[in-house]
DNA sequence: TTTGATGCAAAATATTTGCAGGATA
DNA sequence: TATCCTGCAAATATTTTGCATCAAA
C-alpha cells in the first residue's frame, strides 16, 4: 500500500499539521473543513488518502469509535477514549493503560495478538446539560 | 424510536433466531443473507431496522469493531472482543470483563460514564495460516 | 381495528478509485 | 526525470427513509 518512497506534499504536512493542532478527533469531513481553510482547492479524496498514509506510516492513529465513522488522532502515545453516545464526541480519557492485558489473552487464543484498544461510553459534559 | 408496543413478527423472530445460532458476529448484510434462506422475500431495509429495534431493546448486542460496518451478537453477558486486522473477523474473548475500570474512571472525568468495551486486535488462525 | 412492520425503491452517507495533469525529491 | 500525488468526478458500499400495503395484537 505504502509507497517506497512517500513526499511529504503541501497537503499531507498540512492534513496532519491541522490534526496536531486539536485534540478532538476529528472525522474525515472535519479534517478536511480544517485543512480547507490554508489549502481551499484540497479535495476531500486526497483527505482520505493522506489520512490513510498517515495512519500506515504511524503519524496519526485512525479510531472507529462506535459510531460510524472514522476519527484520526494525532496523540501518539497509548491511551484510550471515551465517546458521548449523544453527540458521538471523543475524548481522550485519563486512565492508564492497561499493560499486562494482552499477555494474559494471549495464553488462551489462537490469534497473534497486535495490541487493544478500550473505548468508554458516556454522556458528555455538554449533552448532561442540555438534558437529564 | 421504539414503538410503545413492538410486535414479534416473522421477520423479526427470525433475525433473532438466526444471530443466536451463531458464534460469528455477523454484517447486517450477512444476517441478511442467512434470514433470506428461510424468508426469501425479506427486504435488507427490513434487516436493517429490525437489528435497530433489537439492539434497543437489549436482545442483541450492536457492535462497531475498528473495521467499518456494524456487526451483531447475540451473546448478551459482558465479554470483550478480538478483531483480525486481515480479514475483519470478529470473536469473542475468554478475558474476564474488568468490573472496576469504570469507577477508577469516574473520579477523573465529567462524562457520566456508562459503560465500556475492549477489542482486542490481532491475526486469526486462518490469517496467520495463508502467510506470515 | 388500531398501530406497527414490511417490501420496494430512492435517498443519504461515507469512503474509494480511475485518470490526466501537476509536484516532489 | 521518475515517481508519487493531486483534483475532479464517478463509482462503491453502507445505512436510512418515504410510502403504500400488510399483518399482529
Amino acid at each position: 500500500m505504502l509507497p517506497k518512497q512517500y513526499r511529504l506534499t503541501r497537503q499531507r504536512r498540512a492534513i496532519l499539521e491541522e490534526i496536531a493542532k486539536v485534540t478532538s478527533h476529528p472525522t474525515a469531513d472535519e479534517v478536511y473543513k480544517m485543512v480547507r481553510r490554508r489549502l481551499p482547492r484540497i479535495s476531500l479524496g486526497t483527505v482520505y488518502r493522506n489520512l490513510e498514509v498517515l495512519s500506515e506510516t504511524g503519524a496519526i492513529q485512525k479510531l472507529a469509535p462506535g459510531g460510524s465513522h472514522m476519527r484520526f488522532d494525532a496523540n501518539c502515545h497509548a491511551h484510550y477514549h471515551i465517546r458521548c453516545v449523544r453527540c458521538g464526541r471523543v475524548d481522550d480519557v485519563p486512565v492508564a493503560p492497561l499493560p499486562d492485558i494482552e499477555q494474559s489473552l494471549r495464553k488462551q487464543t489462537n490469534y497473534e495478538v497486535l495490541g487493544h484498544s478500550v473505548e468508554f461510553l458516556g454522556v458528555c459534559p455538554e449533552c448532561k446539560a442540555d438534558n437529564g
